[in-house]
RNA sequence: GGAGAGAUGCCAGAGCGGUUGAAUGGGCCGGUCUCGAAAACCGGAAUACGGGCAACUGUAUCGAGGGUUCGAAUCCCUCUCUCUCCGCCA
């Protein structure tokens, strides 16, 4: 969440830059400042009220060690008469810091400079783009054919196991899934990632911590019995790694990698675009993540932006970057570039990555912290996909079939073991 | 799942109703000493939110939440987690 301050001392740039990411209720700023005046008054009150408390307390306590029962008594009436007027205001306030920290999760991040202007993904700026469409031998198919002629998908048995979007992929599909986690780990790992492997569900507080509570509740499976959220992307687990952790600036980048399987409801989503690959419930992914200091988090977000194009260029896919407008980003991000790769039998772009840097939104909310020359901050948080593998494998199958099978890139060929499908 | 024990600062660990934000030891930072280091000695050091130009100062925090009390790290209740034993088990 936003920062207090940042509120208060910069209110104009603050509604000016909400507008960018077309948030339509800018009057929450000002009523947020108001409550935080509300609540510095009844805070003042209720700690002037409490140390009198205190106070006397304390006296009664010598009063009472030198046995003047009497004294003592009289001090007892008056903090009876303190925590009279001490009740309402505690509860005025407990109310009060309620109602802020609700209003307050209701701002989305502040975009940076650097986020276009727009409403819809028409309006993504495309930065950079790189490889070449191929050209498709006759008879070129699309993904789903592809998996079921060469046996390495079979979306009908995940209907059976649990529903749609949960595909079964076995023999080669499989063997395929294995060879593209394992490669992108390693390149990860070999940028100086540390690999984790983290549980799959995650508590509330965890949820909160990166901002998928509140607001995108019904986009979570949720384990009711024991409260507990299937992660939608390991960013969860590894970014609350450092929730409540003050780092020293010597420890600074945090640099993590993890695979999991990320569970989405994707409730609302129908019709061709969950054909096949393009969009699923259960999928496979390895992620980023960048804990650094503030200063440094722009640099840090071109390097990994640069870090995740080579490992798409070295799977020979044709790509683009986009530049997400204000209107396209996620709540929580300040700047956010997107991946696609060119699905050539759907003659689609497919999103395979999004990387970006939240500044100090999922920090703040999560406590993240680091030290410097004694001085107690915010770190800045980012993270990407590194990468995400359905689409990724609908565009290697899409892209290398030539009619007798598909030919992987040669990257993959000592994790596959072999060099076609 | 059943029975028991426990959760205190960076770590270990005291405290079990009243100057305890917290003894003591270790670690860490600064200093003295030293050519330098070690040892020894001296000093410093939590987080959040307020008030104050500042020095400084108020409040909260001893797993979390609630309660008892004039006063709670200390007593009571609920929850979470850890450990030991039993059961079960990849």
């Amino acid at each position: 969440m936003l920062q207090l301050a940042v509120l208060r001392n910069d209110t104009a740039k603050v509604k000016e830059r909400l507008a960018v990411k077309n948030f339509k209720e800018p009057e929450l700023v000002d009523q947020i400042i108001a409550l935080d005046d509300e609540r510095r008054k009844l805070s003042f009150q209720f700690d002037d009220t409490k140390a009198k408390v205190n106070a006397t307390s304390k006296e009664i306590g010598g009063l009472m060690a030198k046995g003047q029962k009497e004294e003592a008594e009289a001090k007892k009436a008056d903090v009876e008469t303190f925590k009279k007027t001490l009740a309402p205001i505690e509860q005025q306030l407990a109310s009060t810091e309620q109602q802020l920290t609700e209003l307050l999760l209701r701002l989305p991040n502040l975009p940076s400079e650097l986020v276009p202007p727009g409403k819809t993904p028409e309006e993504n700026v495309e930065v950079r783009s790189g490889g070449s469409k191929p050209e498709l031998p006759a008879g070129a198919v699309p993904h789903w054919d592809l998996a079921k002629r060469y046996d390495l998908i079979d979306f009908e048995l995940g209907n059976k196991l649990t529903g749609a979007g949960f595909p079964v992929y076995k023999g080669n599909g499989a063997k395929l899934q294995r060879a593209l986690i394992q490669y992108f780990l390693d390149y990860n790992a070999a940028a100086g990632y540390i690999e984790h492997q983290v549980p799959h569900l995650v508590n509330e507080a965890s949820a909160y911590g990166t901002g998928q509570l509140p607001d995108k509740e019904g986009q979570m499976y949720h384990a009711t019995v024991d409260n507990f959220y299937l992660i939608p992307t390991s960013e969860v687990p590894l970014t609350n790694i450092y929730r409540d952790v003050i780092l020293k600036d010597t420890d600074l980048p945090v640099r993590l990698t993890a695979y999991t399987p990320c569970f989405r409801r994707e409730a609302g989503s129908y019709g061709a675009h969950v054909r096949g690959l393009n969009r699923l419930h259960q999928f496979d992914k390895v992620e980023i993540v960048q804990l650094v200091h503030p200063a440094r988090s722009y640099e840090v977000l071109d390097e990994m932006v640069a870090h995740v194009e080579k490992l798409v260029q070295s799977l020979g896919l044709p790509y683009r970057i986009l530049r997400l407008c204000g209107g396209d980003m996620s709540f929580a991000s300040a700047l956010t570039y997107d991946f696609e790769v060119w699905s050539a039998a759907q003659e689609k772009w497919l999103e395979v990555s999004s990387v970006s840097n939240f500044e100090s939104y999922q920090t703040n909310r999560m406590k993240a912290r680091f030290k410097e020359d004694g001085k107690t901050q915010l770190l800045h948080s980012l993270n990407g996909s590194s990468l995400a593998l359905p689409r990724i494998l609908a565009a290697l199958l899409e892209n290398n079939q030539d009619g007798n099978g598909i030919k992987l890139p040669p990257v993959l060929h000592r994790y596959f073991g072999s060099e076609m499908i």
